[in-house]
DNA sequence: CGGCACCCTCAACCTTACGTTTAGGCGCAG
DNA sequence: CTGCGCCTAAACGTAAGGTTGAGGGTGCCG
């Protein structure tokens, strides 16, 4: 425990988190310390300076964690402790998606021994089919409310309104978290058209694939065909980023 | 690679280990050389240091190492190499008897545990970088050896010639058992360049984007640009399967 | 407005893990 | 009996994962 945290004021009778309001750095530190002993506000500075967070600050800089943040500060602490994966291999996972919700159903599909990309949302169950507000979404993805305009009026995401307000569901959620992630490199508008359109073309040619069995009436056959599809979506998306990878080998040799 | 091993007397024609005898140090590490590039003379006595290996010794002093020994320095290597263990647990998983020897007849696998996932190889992972002859590659992914020619010959893959035959990398057999998979469900050669020149178009992308910092001399930079790069990459695949997910519910729904 | 607890950055420092290098010296096969 | 390959021990190197301390600003309470 770094020695600056021995000052805190000890008379606080709820050392749990205030659900949903941002909290500063020292309550975060002590809202952990009990899952994770050897947190310290060192380190959590420590693990922003190594990109693995980044939370919002006051105007006077001072860190303000909202849930999200504190969830994905879990998420790394438990990765670092229960699976021993160094920080920059965590980096990866959080960025892919690919760590966040501890939410297991009960029955693990049985591996058949191939390699696979690790789990991702899948096609017929859309995630948790919960829908986020604007507010949700900014919040949790510290996404520039203009960008999500702008990603919207490129068509990149939808929305669904209902009732005066818009509602995103967590595909279109997490599209955002990646478009601010690229962001962060500088990746920006124009070059997403590329990725869209090259997704739009795929999407086709899948469909064109599969088109016979997608328009049949016979629901068993049309399952299958729907597990197909995102079997299809698996498998290249995995072929995709081999090539991605083989292409910037070359580049950084 | 150790300078030790430079010395090595380069007319042997068998690289593999001669089945059953045990071997001295240095041809475990030439037996294990294309499994694991980064293995070394140095690296297996530095293991022995740390307890994880005990071979026996000729009376004088000179290592021997059996199958199993060789056996357990693979699991370790591999343990290290793919899910990033620390020494430290490796020891502990081996000593209570989690090893995942394949090769260990009459040794029951005594498997109690969660399953922990493959990681897919990095970008410029230290070590990540075994080879395969075109047998192994055909072997492993039962492709048509005259599809592998195909890919070559239309650069997908390329190979790495050495001493008269070809080897290829992690990436190039992942990227053959992706398009296996994919020819099952009759997605075949020219849609495979549309895959490609995207795959292409976006790497020029990224690289565009790093490219004064992989100029960089200064190495630090530019391993900072090296782990930028990656991380890009595995976020820009993953906004594409978002992408594509998203096109592919609208086609279903 | 003053005080006090809390927060900020930046640079130096520390420990541990994971090896490599070097120096000096035997083992053993041809 | 020669020389390639192996041995040990200790020093050295490098990177990850933090901690510490100095010097100074914030924010809220009374």
């Amino acid at each position: 425990m770094a020695t600056e945290q021995q000052t805190l004021a000890m008379g606080d009778p709820a050392p749990e988190a205030p659900r949903g309001k941002p909290m500063t750095i020292g309550a975060v530190c002590k809202a952990l310390a009990n899952e994770f002993p050897d947190i310290s506000i060192s380190k959590i500075r420590y693990l922003e300076d190594q990109k693995l967070l980044a939370p919002r600050r006051t105007p006077g800089g001072y860190r303000l964690y909202n849930q999200g943040d504190v969830a994905r500060l879990r998420t790394i602490l438990r990765l670092q402790r229960d699976e021993f994966l160094p920080l920059r291999v965590i980096r990866q996972e959080l960025a892919s998606g690919r760590a966040e919700g501890e939410v297991t159903p009960g029955a693990p599909a049985p591996d058949d021994g191939a390699q696979r990309p690790r789990r991702r949302p899948g096609l017929s169950e859309p995630g948790s089919g919960s829908v986020y507000s604007l507010e949700d979404v900014v919040d949790e993805t510290r996404a520039d409310p203009k960008l999500i305009q702008e990603l919207q009026d490129h068509g990149v995401i939808a929305g669904e309104q209902r009732g005066g307000t818009i509602w995103y569901d967590d595909t279109e959620r997490e599209i955002v978290r990646a478009v601010v992630e690229l962001a962060r490199y500088g990746v920006g508008g124009r070059n997403l058209r590329v990725f869209r359109t090259s997704a739009d073309r795929e999407a086709a040619l899948l469909q064109q694939i599969l088109a016979p069995s997608l328009r049949s009436r016979n629901p068993e056959r049309r399952r299958e065909a729907v597990d197909a599809l995102e079997n299809l979506a698996t498998v290249t998306t995995h072929l995709k980023h081999l090539l991605l990878l083989r292409d910037l080998r070359k580049l950084v040799a």
